[in-house]
DNA sequence: ATTTAATTCGAACATTTGTTCTAATTTGTG
DNA sequence: CACAAATTAGAACAAATGTTCGAATTAAAT
């Protein structure tokens, strides 16, 4: 039972270093077994339970079985239940997907300059992600073009009847937005290296 | 010339559709060519001008030409020089990684709950990722563990010869570092979902 | 201890597969 | 057209590879 995950992680590691299957052979050495056929034995219970996908007949021809493909997958600890440690299986509340649909040609990142939303938790070189497709609504922060040349993140809400855009900084002011403000998308998400 | 393309396109497709490399038999017939020779030929030609990567002797061991495997690449937007639209190659001054030496295995992430960081930008919700191996040192901010089953996110600074835990809100108070109060790591990074 | 099941081994076999060589064919060029 | 270069074909070979079978060994259960 333990050799069979042993196997499973050598595949997906040899995957995911060398851009390939290994065969037969290469798994048996790995794992510290003499004979292919006992990894056959590992590798057809492997398939049968669904944990690996294999043709039959056809040479490194294993699909890495991640749940999700092109991303990373990090845990995420949450609340920690009594007298577990803290990276135990148990506090896992789930894992940073950056999931594909994220990553569609509808996003796009901007890197944020300056302090005016710092109220909002954006600080100066924060990287925003944008979706396009998601218009901003009042209450909402977007990206808008302030000019031809500059686009800008801020709150947007009406007030007394008019659209502003409103910085989370008592140091700026309000921004009433004219015919050259165009928005641009919705901020959906945020990055920031510390 | 176009040969080379094909094959190369195939090889890519092949990959991305099934998870593994085809053999030259299997370029073969997909690009109409009736001889593995012929194949041959034009993967020794695509080897040595570096587009396609491959083991000698080893079946299937095509790598995806990929710039980057497993990490999506989203471009970011920086200073937008003048008169040009807005995702023009020319303003995208890099891209969100999610480089793929964050996410190794001395790395985790911690769902923030509070809000006794927000005049750092670290709001409840957010998901900040810990590095294990980085002890945060004075002005840090790290993850603690503040008891058996808590863990806080604070500024570690170091006030009259003492270290304490430092919030980043006037409403909370320092706390003393005492002998149950544990370094977890460094805070490295920062996701949220707006 | 005895039996049963699970795991591993060793060997062998049939394909699959990468590679090489030479000849035929096509393409490009003057 | 004639010649050279590039491309393709065909065949053949050695090595790599997946698979199967029966026996041996180990672990688990009764």
């Amino acid at each position: 039972m333990k050799k069979q995950l042993e196997i499973l992680n050598f595949i997906n590691q040899k995957i995911e270093k060398e851009g390939y299957s290994p065969s037969v052979r290469e798994i048996a050495s790995a794992v510290g077994l003499k004979s292919t056929s006992s990894v056959q034995h590992h590798i057809n219970n492997l398939v049968s339970k669904g944990l690996l996908n294999k043709k039959p007949n056809i040479s490194r021809s294993f699909v890495k079985n991640s749940p999700i493909n092109n991303v990373k997958l990090v845990p995420i600890i949450g609340a920690i239940s009594a007298g577990t440690p803290l990276m135990a299986e148990e506090n896992h509340i789930g894992t940073i997907p950056i999931p594909e649909e994220k990553f569609n040609k509808n996003l796009f990142a901007l890197r944020v300059s300056g302090d005016s939303m710092i109220d909002a938790g954006i600080f100066n070189g924060d990287t925003v992600v944008i979706n396009k497709d998601i218009e901003p609504k009042d209450g909402d922060i977007g990206a808008f073009m302030v000019n031809e040349n500059e686009a800008t993140i801020k709150f947007l809400d009406t007030i007394s009847g008019k659209k502003y855009l409103i910085p989370a900084n008592k140091n700026y002011e309000n921004i009433l937005v004219n015919d050259f403000i165009q928005p641009v998308g919705k901020v959906v998400s945020l990055f920031r290296d510390i």
